[in-house]
RNA sequence: GCGCCCGUAGCUCAACGGAUAGAGCAUCUGACUACGGAUCAGAAGGUUAGAGGUUCGAGUCCUCUCGGGCGCGCCA
C-alpha cells in the first residue's frame, strides 16, 4: 500500500463515520488534502496522520474522539495492522508486513518509471534560467542556476508537466559593443574602452577571433568592432553552450534577443499590452502602468529618443512565451534582480493575465565561495573569477551539481572548496552514491552465486525488521518528494530525501545479511532482501535522476 | 528613506503549522578473519537573534526591535 492509497482509506474512513452519523460535519469540511507523513519516531508506526486534529473543531468535538471514530473504521481496512491514537489526537498506522513488503515488488517492476507522478498532466511550463550575455565565461552565479534551474524542471517533468528549458541570449544593446570594441583593443594591443570587458578570456577570444579570419584587422572604423562582436560573441556562446552541455545541463531552446526584435514580437507585445489599455504617453516617452498592478513606478517601454528599452524586450519576451503556449513562465533570478519581480508580476497583469498563474518568478540568494578559510572575491577582473568550468575542473560535475542542488536557493550559500575537492563523506553526494554503488556489488554478487531472484517467488512479508521495514517506508516516499519539491519548486528536497534514503540503506546493511554466507542455502529472506535492494537500488536511482547526478554501480 | 531575502548546535545547513528542533563536519568512545569501513552504534553540543501576538499546537504565520545580504534609472 502506498501512502497515498492509504490517505484514501483514510478520507474513506472519515466519511463512512459522517455517514454513520457518528461524526457532525459537512461533506465539505472535509479537507482536500488528508496528510499522511511518516513519524521520526519508530514508536509512532509507519505513517502518522492529523487529520483528526484538523476536523475536530468544525465537528464540535475533541480530536482524540474523532480519531477514535476514523480509527475503528480504518483497522477494517485490509493491509492496516494497526491504528493508534496517540497525543493530542494523531492517528499512528502501520501497515502489515506483507503489504508493505509488496511495495519492494511494485518499485522493482515500475523501474525507471517509479516517482513519477502526473500532478502536472497537461500543464505546459517555460522555465527560464541563467539567461548571461555572451560577454564572457558563466561564472558563480550562473552555476546555481545552472543547476537548480535543471533538477526543477527535471522534477517537474517527473511530476507531468511538458517542460521546455529556455536560455535567454541578450545579445543586443550596448554592452554587445562594448565587447566587441573590448575584443578589437586587444587584438590591436590597446586597453579597452571605458566599461569594457577585461580578462585573459578576453585575449583568448580576440586571438582566435584573428586567427580564423585575419583579414579581419584590414577593416576601418565600427566595421571592425562590429566584425570582432560578431566573431566573438559566436564563440562565447559556443563556449557556453559546450560548458553546459558538460555539466548536464541541456537547454531545448536558445532565445536570441536580437530574434524577439527582427521577428516583430516587440511590435506584437506591445500591441498586446496596449489592447488591455495599460499603455499610455507622458514626457514623450511611451509608458506601461504597472502601477496599476503593485509595481511601486510605472515603466518606460520606448524612451523619449524613439529607442526601445531593456524592459520593452522583457515584456515582448513574455508575451512571447504566452503566444507559444506555455501555462506557466518560470523565470530563475538572482537576488540582485529582486526588484524586477513586481515588474514583471505586473507585465503579466497588464497582459491580460493572472500574476499568480501564468508566471513566476523564483530568486535565488548569492553563492559565496571559501577557500582555504577565506572568502574567495568574485570579480570580473579576471584573475579571481571562478568560472562554472572551474568549478566542475575541481569538483566534478556530480559534486558540483549535488552541492549546488541540496540547498534551499532563498537563503545565501557558503560553499568550502576545500571540502567539496576532498572526496570524503564531506560531501553527501558520495554518501548517496556509495549507498548506489554498494547495492550494486550486492546485486553483482548474487548473480555470481546464481540467485535469479526475480524470477524466484518471494514472501516479501519476510521483511519485518525495524530496519526493512524503515527502508521500504522511506522508498515509499518518492512519489511524494517529487510531488512537493515539483509543487514547491524546490529540488533540495530530493537531495535531502536521497540523503535519509542511504541512511535507511547503510542501517540495513549493516545488521541484515542479504546474501546467503559461504556453503549457506538461499533461503527465502535471502531473495525478499535482494527484492528490497533492487527497489533501494531503483529508488536511488531516479532520485539521483532528479538531479542530474549519476548513479554509479561502482566508484 | 522605501522594498525583498536571511538570522536554528563551534562550522555548513535541514525541518509542506504537528509529537522529544534534526543531519553532516569538527571533538570524544566503540563495531567486521561473511555481502564495498566512502559504513554503522554511541557521547557531547540549542532560550531557533530578541520582545509581543494569532491557536489545540509556532523555528514556521502577524507586529515591532536588533543584526547581515541585496535592490530601488527614459542603464543594460
Amino acid at each position: 500500500m502506498t501512502p497515498d492509497q492509504l490517505a484514501t482509506a483514510i478520507r474513506h474512513a472519515l466519511v463512512r463515520a459522517i455517514e454513520d452519523g457518528a461524526l457532525a460535519l459537512e461533506p465539505a469540511q472535509v479537507p482536500a488534502e488528508i496528510t499522511v507523513e511518516r513519524p521520526r519516531n519508530p514508536d509512532h508506526g509507519d505513517y502518522a496522520t492529523n487529520i483528526a486534529l484538523q476536523v475536530a473543531k468544525p465537528a464540535g468535538t475533541s480530536p482524540r474522539a474523532v480519531a477514535e471514530l476514523i480509527a475503528v473504521r480504518l483497522r477494517e481496512v485490509g493491509g492496516v495492522a494497526s491504528v493508534d491514537v496517540a497525543g493530542p489526537g494523531f492517528l499512528n498506522v502501520t501497515l502489515d508486513a506483507a503489504t508493505l513488503g509488496e511495495l519492494a515488488r511494485s518499485v522493482v517492476v515500475a523501474g525507471e518509471s517509479y516517482g513519477r507522478i502526473d500532478r502536472y498532466a497537461g500543464t505546459r511550463v517555460n522555465v527560464e534560467f541563467i539567461s548571461a550575455n555572451p560577454t564572457g565565461p558563466l561564472h558563480l552565479g550562473h552555476t546555481r542556476w545552472a543547476a537548480v534551474g535543471d533538477a526543477i524542471a527535471r522534477v517537474l517533468e517527473a511530476a507531468g508537466a511538458e517542460v521546455v528549458r529556455e536560455f535567454y541570449i541578450n545579445d543586443r544593446g550596448l554592452q554587445m559593443d562594448k565587447f566587441g570594441m573590448s575584443l578589437e583593443a586587444r587584438a590591436l594591443g590597446t586597453e579597452p574602452p571605458e566599461g569594457g570587458y577585461h580578462g585573459a578570456y578576453v585575449d583568448d577570444i580576440a586571438r582566435q577571433v584573428v586567427a580564423a579570419d585575419p583579414s579581419i584587422l584590414e577593416l576601418t572604423g565600427p566595421d571592425r568592432w562590429a566584425a570582432f562582436r560578431e566573431a566573438g560573441y559566436a564563440l562565447q556562446l559556443q563556449q557556453q553552450k559546450d560548458v553546459l552541455d558538460g555539466f548536464n545541463t541541456h537547454f531545448d531552446v536558445w532565445y536570441s534577443e536580437r530574434t524577439l526584435h527582427s521577428s516583430g514580437a516587440v511590435e506584437r507585445g506591445l500591441a498586446r499590452l496596449r489592447e488591455h489599455g495599460h499603455v499610455f504617453e507622458s514626457d514623450g516617452a511611451v509608458w506601461l502602468r504597472t502601477t496599476d498592478f503593485d509595481d511601486d513606478k510605472d515603466r518606460v517601454l520606448v524612451r523619449s529618443n524613439g529607442e526601445l528599452t531593456y524592459f520593452a524586450s522583457d515584456t515582448a519576451y513574455y508575451v512571447d512565451k504566452r503566444d507559444r503556449g506555455f501555462d506557466v513562465c518560470i523565470y530563475l533570478l538572482g537576488a540582485d534582480h529582486h526588484g524586477y519581480v513586481n515588474r514583471l508580476r505586473a507585465v503579466a497583469a497588464c497582459a491580460g493575465d493572472d500574476p499568480d498563474v501564468n508566471i513566476e518568478v523564483l530568486i535565488g540568494q548569492l553563492v559565496k565561495m571559501m577557500k582555504g578559510g577565506e572568502e574567495v572575491r568574485l570579480s570580473k577582473r579576471a584573475g579571481n573569477m571562478i568560472t562554472l568550468e572551474d568549478l566542475v575542473d575541481e569538483v566534478g560535475v556530480d559534486a558540483a551539481r549535488y552541492s549546488l542542488i541540496r540547498y534551499p536557493v532563498d537563503s545565501p550559500l557558503t560553499l568550502d572548496l576545500d571540502l567539496l575537492v576532498s572526496r570524503s563523506n564531506d560531501n553527501p553526494v558520495y554518501y548517496v552514491q556509495y549507498a548506489h554503488a554498494r547495492i550494486a556489488s550486492v546485486l553483482r554478487n548474487a548473480g555470481d552465486l546464481g540467485i535469479d531472484w526475480r524470477g524466484a517467488t518471494a514472501d516479501l512479508s519476510l521483511l519485518t525488521h525495524e530496519r526493512e521495514t524503515a527502508l521500504l517506508g522511506l522508498i515509499g516516499e518518492l512519489p511524494r518528494v517529487v510531488g512537493t519539491a515539483s509543487e514547491l519548486r524546490e529540488p533540495h528536497r530530493v537531495a535531502r530525501y536521497l540523503e535519509e534514503l542511504a541512511n535507511a540503506y547503510h542501517k540495513f546493511y549493516d545488521v541484515c545479511r542479504v546474501l546467503p554466507g559461504a556453503d549457506a542455502d538461499v533461503e527465502p529472506i535471502n531473495v525478499a532482501r535482494l527484492w528490497l535492494c533492487g527497489a533501494a537500488r531503483q529508488t536511488l536511482e531516479n532520485g539521483l535522476a532528479l538531479l542530474g547526478v549519476s548513479a554509479p554501480d561502482r566508484m
